[in-house]
DNA sequence: GCACAGGTAGATT
DNA sequence: AATCTACCTGTG
């Protein structure tokens, strides 16, 4: 298979390493799990990835372009998997977009070599995206492990919180600060000074039971009315979401854009992070400075700006705007 | 104190 | 159909 677990530690163990068939590493890897698409990776202090993404928990360690080492929390090896999307080759797609008659996304593309787009659950990916409008990265991640702490189903038992590493003495402490810890002066919520345990993000169905006061209460602010009102709306209609998913895409564009709260920019984000369509071109404030800026399409308005993609970038420009998301991100760290 | 943040929806021109 | 504006709230 595309990606082999050898197990490095003993038969109760949970550590593993992946060995990708494609190269994700530096800043690839970086981009990839922190960089917008998802918001429940983060870098931990020594180096260590910790992520959740559906049933999946996860402490990765780069060990070389291609072998990483996993740990997991929760999930399975294939829940991994499949999270990671290492069954299609990212070089390959890269290669397939038109970098040689266009120079800017030459020059993205050589900076995040291996860059991919994650496989969320749509579920996931639709929460997360109502909870994005006119809010920074930190924050989003911020509303994010609060839902998950105080609404989300436990993944793993508190005694399965110490992974196991045998290789190391007393290595895979550092997996338990993980994921529900939402920083510090945050006290509602959590688990006092304890253990974090790990919680998946709720569902729709457990969020049609959350008040629109308790959504409000983790942080989000006008976009608790649309994600109550998101909620109320797929509790009466079970199944509506993965239906959508497997909808040609427009057909199913159209359907997200009728849910309280989902525009264009949110509907393909949906579709792009939740339902792999690489077609989909999310148009937001950075999309529409970088076509502004660097092809010279000043004044040009959103849905002028996503036919232009559509047209310009063709059927992977889902890809293409993440390679131009991560360049613009990386130069407005770091100008000049 | 004030503008701004990976938007959307409803009103106004 | 293009252009405002309100909507919440943490951060600089």
């Amino acid at each position: 298979m595309a990606l082999s677990f050898r197990r490095i530690s003993s038969v109760r163990s949970v550590s593993s390493v992946v060995h990708l068939q494609h190269p994700l590493a530096g800043p690839a890897l970086a981009e990839t799990l922190d960089g917008g698409q998802c918001f429940r990776w983060r870098l931990a202090e020594d180096g260590s990835w910790q992520g959740v993404s559906g049933q999946v928990a996860a402490t990765l360690r780069p060990r070389s372009p291609t072998e990483l080492e996993a740990t997991l929390h929760a999930g399975t090896p294939a829940d991994l998997r499949a999270h990671l999307a290492d069954d299609l080759d990212w070089h390959a797609l890269a290669d397939a977009l038109p970098h040689r008659t266009d120079g800017h996304l030459a020059t993205c593309l050589a900076a995040f070599p291996g860059l991919r787009i994650l496989r969320q659950p749509i579920g996931e990916a639709l929460l997360c995206f109502l909870c994005s409008a006119t809010k920074q990265i930190v924050q989003i991640k911020q509303m994010v492990a609060l839902l998950a702490a105080r609404h989300g189903r436990p993944l793993a038992p508190p005694g399965h919180c110490h992974p196991i590493v045998d290789n190391a003495r007393g290595r895979g402490r550092e997996g338990c600060q993980l994921l529900d810890d939402i920083g510090p002066g945050d006290a509602a919520g959590g688990t006092p000074g304890g253990a974090a345990e790990v919680h998946a993000l709720p569902t729709w169905e457990e969020l049609a039971g959350v008040s629109e006061q308790a959504l409000r209460a983790c942080l989000l602010g006008f976009r608790a009315r649309h994600v109550a009102g998101v909620a109320r709306f797929l509790a009466e209609r079970p199944g509506w979401l993965e239906e959508t998913a497997a909808l040609p895409y427009a057909e199913a564009k159209t359907r997200l854009v009728g849910l309280p709260g989902v525009g264009e920019k949110i509907a393909d984000c949906v579709l792009l992070f939740g339902a792999g369509r690489l077609e989909a071109f999310p148009v937001d404030v950075w999309i529409l400075r970088v076509m502004a800026q660097r092809y010279g399409l000043e004044g040009w308005r959103p849905a002028q700006i996503a036919h232009f993609g559509r047209v310009h970038f063709g059927p992977l420009a889902g890809l293409a705007q993440q390679y131009l998301f991560a360049w613009e991100r990386q130069a407005a760290r770091r100008p000049g």
